[in-house]
RNA sequence: GGGUCGCUAGCUCAAUUGGCAGAGCAACGGACUCUUAAUCCGCAGGUUCUGGGUUCGAGUCCCAGGCGACCCA
């Protein structure tokens, strides 16, 4: 099939026409011709003359009449072709193809049976596909091919173009809740010297020119903390983290995070700003707060439940967690629930782990779950009241985490610690633990003013947003074992 | 990491107990001047994911590997 479409390109040339011309004027697009002419009956002209481009969906040839399916970034119009009104060019439309670019001029008419059309006098070939389109009922089913061919999947298969539309949406509208709040966007480093601001294990790659090793950033955490310093007050970032982890239906190696740091700010301030958010977020996109998620009901609309950390793992058990326990307790709690912990582990990593197995999976609705251990959150303020929590929530929603946001620690002294305190968790072998920033701390001995900082998984936001299991599907080009 | 399932024509899918690899759409040739997944006639299309093995004979059974989906950790 692909020899008989390069024979025509190689035909075409020797006829003196070229397959793929270089530009083309078009004047009117799918979507707003039908705004336009919708209303007129069956067997009507317009008295307008359009020139439309896209791709040929569908050629339906019936004698010396053909009709045929053009879609554009828009939508899609027919094409009316005759013999009557092409005469000798009618025949070279009949050489056209299902996957060619075409452009066309003509009226508008609608067809005797209604359909609106372009009644083509003139057209010409744009680009000459070579590969078939898939069958044209089942479409694109299998999900790898559908992946690793994803431009053919959105021409097809009309859920992919909308999933890709309501991401964009998604990003929009978080974007302009931020410029309502007068935040300002910022772009900062992507290749790491040190790869801080959170707790994951970096792709490495080298500089030549340099002579040393950097990383892909993990978290874009640290760079922002430090515009705060300067003066930055209210500043985000929407942009790609790495982590060099397996992939899974729940995680790509890279992803889309959101970050946001205030200066003045603390983490109460944080939570009603995920609430604005994602409750804004699925307004603009969905149209409402209240939606179906897999089939269940799925409550986005502000105030979110909000629940102690310890609190929540002590009521999952029905046993008296809390932050001031002995190791030892933790520990023959955590044997009781069935959970495995490693020796070098203290209460708050304990009680994290019993957090993630057992209370996690159960939060459907949004839920912002405050106050983590000290000892898993090396860049959070230590909470105002309690001895051995920090400033910090995470909102989970469907069994998983959406959003993770803190008091940011702002003393530049109680910082060092923290970062020698994961120093030392990293020699003892916790490949995830916070390796010391020292510029960061510098920056931080010239003043960060009290600032509450978030972190939204966008990706997860757009799953919801767009009720798929997936991270996949929301991904346009997800990532995917070598062919 | 473990388990289950899948991989057959460009696409979507069949193939009985291990017994001649098929259909629809797309393509190709033809008919057809109002189609909407057009219809009708004809024709062609294969490394059955890869590599081994069992067998007179393997898409089918066995082993190893690749890629993916789902579930679990």
């Amino acid at each position: 099939m692909r020899e008989g479409r390069l024979a025509k390109v190689e035909a075409m040339r020797a006829a003196g026409t070229e397959p793929y011309p270089y530009r083309f004027e078009r004047t009117a697009l799918a979507a707003d011709l039908h705004a336009r002419f919708d209303h007129l009956e069956a067997g009507a002209d317009s008295g307008e003359t359009v020139t439309v481009a896209g791709r040929l969906m569908n050629v339906r040839q019936i004698g010396g009449l053909s009709f045929a399916v053009l879609q554009d970034g828009s939508g899609r119009i027919q094409l009316f072709v005759s013999e009557d009104l092409l005469g000798d060019r009618y025949a070279a439309f009949g050489e056209l193809d299902a996957g060619d670019w075409v452009g066309a001029s003509g009226e508008m008419v609608t067809t005797k049976r209604g359909e609106l059309s372009v009644r083509v006098a003139e057209f010409s070939l744009l680009a000459k596909g070579l590969l078939p389109l898939p069958e044209k009922w089942h479409g694109l089913v299998d999900v790898e091919k559908r992946h690793r061919l994803r431009y053919v999947d959105l021409l097809v298969n009309p859920e992919a173009r909308t999933i890709m539309e309501r991401r964009i949406a998604t990003v929009a509208s978080l974007r302009s809740t931020l410029a309502d709040r007068g935040f300002v966007e910022v772009e900062t480093p992507l290749l790491h010297e040190i790869a801080s601001g959170g707790l994951a294990k970096p792709f490495v790659t080298h500089h030549d020119a340099l002579g040393i090793d950097v990383y892909l950033r993990i978290a874009i955490e640290l760079h922002l903390k430090r515009l705060v310093v300067g003066g930055i007050e209210r500043v985000f970032e929407i942009g790609r983290v790495f982590r060099n982890e397996g992939v899974s239906v729940r995680h790509n190696p890279e992803f889309t995070m959101l970050e946001v740091y205030q200066a003045l700010a603390d983490y109460g301030d944080m939570a009603t700003l995920t609430e604005a958010l994602v409750s804004q977020a699925a307004l603009a996109v969905v149209g409402a707060t209240e939606l179906t998620y897999q089939g269940k009901p799925l409550s986005l609309t502000p105030p979110w439940d909000r629940i102690g950390y310890f609190d929540s793992v002590a009521d999952a058990t029905g046993e008296a967690w809390s932050p001031t326990m002995s190791v030892d307790d933790a520990r023959k709690l955590a044997k009781k629930a069935g959970v495995q912990v490693s020796l070098p582990w203290g209460v708050g990593k304990i009680v994290a782990e019993m957090f993630e197995a057992l209370v996690e999976p159960t939060l459907w609705h949004p839920t912002i779950v405050m106050d983590f251990p000290k000892e898993i959150s090396p860049l959070a303020k230590d909470h105002r009241t309690t001895p051995g929590l920090v400033e910090r929530f995470e909102v989970i929603c469907t069994g998983t985490e959406l959003a993770n946001a803190f008091s940011e620690l702002n003393d530049p002294v109680e910082q060092r610690r923290r970062f020698e305190a994961q120093v030392e968790a990293r020699k003892a072998g916790d490949e995830e633990a916070h390796p010391m920033d020292e510029d960061f701390i510098r920056a931080l001995e010239y003043g960060l003013p009290p600032t509450g900082g978030l972190g939204v998984g966008v990706d997860r936001l757009v799953m919801l947003l767009t009720d798929q299991s997936s991270i996949r599907e929301v991904l346009l080009f997800p990532a995917l074992r070598p062919e």
